[in-house]
DNA sequence: ACCTGAACACCGTTCAAGT
DNA sequence: ACCTGAACACCGTTCAAGT
């Protein structure tokens, strides 16, 4: 039978026969704590402290009861504040969104520019928060900020001479390519260290053990092969999209 | 006390005051089930299972407890071909990729559209194991077949008149690419359709309610705006990377 | 790198009870 | 949309025991 309401694991008198439990001096851990003042939780409160325990333990360490615990209050206390867990992540999302582009972007009167700017922000966005880049990238929820992204993404691509069609289309493809990229990067990111080491390793050596008039380009490529989230990609693939942007809309004014 | 080693939850007997439970007809359900012999299980059968599994109860269904169940034998008994479920998880990614794209592809002569083939390919396996997609874009195990793409997209690029340096570079880009666009597909993929359609109609029935003086091209374009997971998007946004590549490549042979 | 059963640590969630 | 404690269903994992 497992004992709950415990802190997480750290003093548990686990069944190895020491007996020796030191008192969990660390934080409030149950029972001897004295009972939250009524209206002494509230949603901000608890998000930040998901905040530092996300920060501190990373995403699988924020359970409900680490965030009873960072909050010296009990587990279930949060469920009077949020539905769910899931619940509670995407409002942690929005908060963090708020967070990072707060205030808008302000037009530059060129419309590369804009669009630049714009992927910039987003990107970085993702990179700051990148435990939680797979879940922002797909689970839109829809605040005002996204519309004003969409008006400034819109208007860049009219002065770019493109049709309303078009700009609809276009728009699509920056929106996705600057989230899936930047919730890419941000995953390679989060991955260990020593694993992304070990899979370079493997890519590099690999590939200069082919046999050479099978596999020419990449045994001679080998050693300068880039690593995942090599940070110059993004905005090379960016200017790629700008630039057939940029041609389609001369065309269009040509005609 | 839970108790364990019992079918997933179909027929026990909850503490709800019914007491009647149905025997448990459906497979071999735990105790009455002959004892499994010696080396009747093997990976490739396990990682069967799985994937019926998966097709039909979605990734979260997927637990030893289930997997146990579909191959009749008990749950733990996974623990002797395969470490724990990530390895397990791992191996089943890289089955499926070889299942996918077994045969390599043929160089058709045509640099952009060798790329355009692979690229195909790619997100094709992507969207048919869509479940899998966002563990599959980012951990790489390097099988032959991925070296033989690359070596497809370093001539490729070569034959497009890049330098080395520069093939380098574009091949991680569009290795990224693919993988991000086809892996972000695949997720919107995998929402609730309720919630995706509610998305769609937050978007844009919050769109045409927008100040007409602040979001001039928004409102315009509210009832026209696509879908994350417009399926001609992918393809843009390659033909302009493409484009880029060319349009390099020939400055580069000019000079 | 055999298969099973019992047990354990943990995690999300519910519900009756305390203030 | 108050806070706590006990309980529950489930899930991954370990370990001693059965063949």
């Amino acid at each position: 039978m497992a004992e709950y309401g415990i802190g997480s694991g750290d003093t548990e008198a686990i069944t190895d026969g020491t007996g020796a439990t030191q008192a969990a001096g660390t934080s409030a851990s149950k029972s001897n704590r004295p009972r939250k003042p009524r209206d002494s939780l509230n949603k901000a409160l608890i998000i930040d402290a998901a905040l530092v325990i996300a920060e501190r333990d990373g995403l699988e360490g924020l359970t409900f009861q680490a965030l009873g615990n960072e909050l010296g209050a009990h587990a279930t206390s949060i469920y009077r504040h949020f539905r769910d867990k899931d619940e509670f992540l995407l409002e942690m999302l929005d908060t963090l969104r708020d967070r990072s582009y707060g205030d808008a972007i302000e037009p530059t009167g060129n419309w590369r520019e804009d669009v630049r700017l714009l992927a910039g922000h987003i990107r970085a966005h993702y990179l700051r928060y990148a435990q939680f880049a797979q879940q922002m990238s797909v689970r839109s929820t829809h605040r005002p900020i996204e519309f004003t992204n969409l008006e400034l993404t819109l208007a860049a691509l009219d002065r770019a001479g493109l049709t309303p069609d078009e700009a609809v289309i276009y728009t699509r493809l920056l929106g996705n390519y600057i989230r899936s990229m930047s919730s890419f990067e941000a995953a390679v990111t989060c991955l260990e260290p020593e694993l992304r080491a070990k899979d370079r390793m493997q890519m590099q050596f690999g590939a200069q053990a082919l046999a050479l008039d099978e596999f020419p380009h990449l045994v001679s490529a080998a050693t300068s092969l880039l690593p995942l989230d090599d940070p110059r990609i993004f905005d090379i693939g960016l200017e790629a999209i700008l630039d057939a942007i940029e041609a389609l809309g001369a065309s269009r004014r040509s005609n």
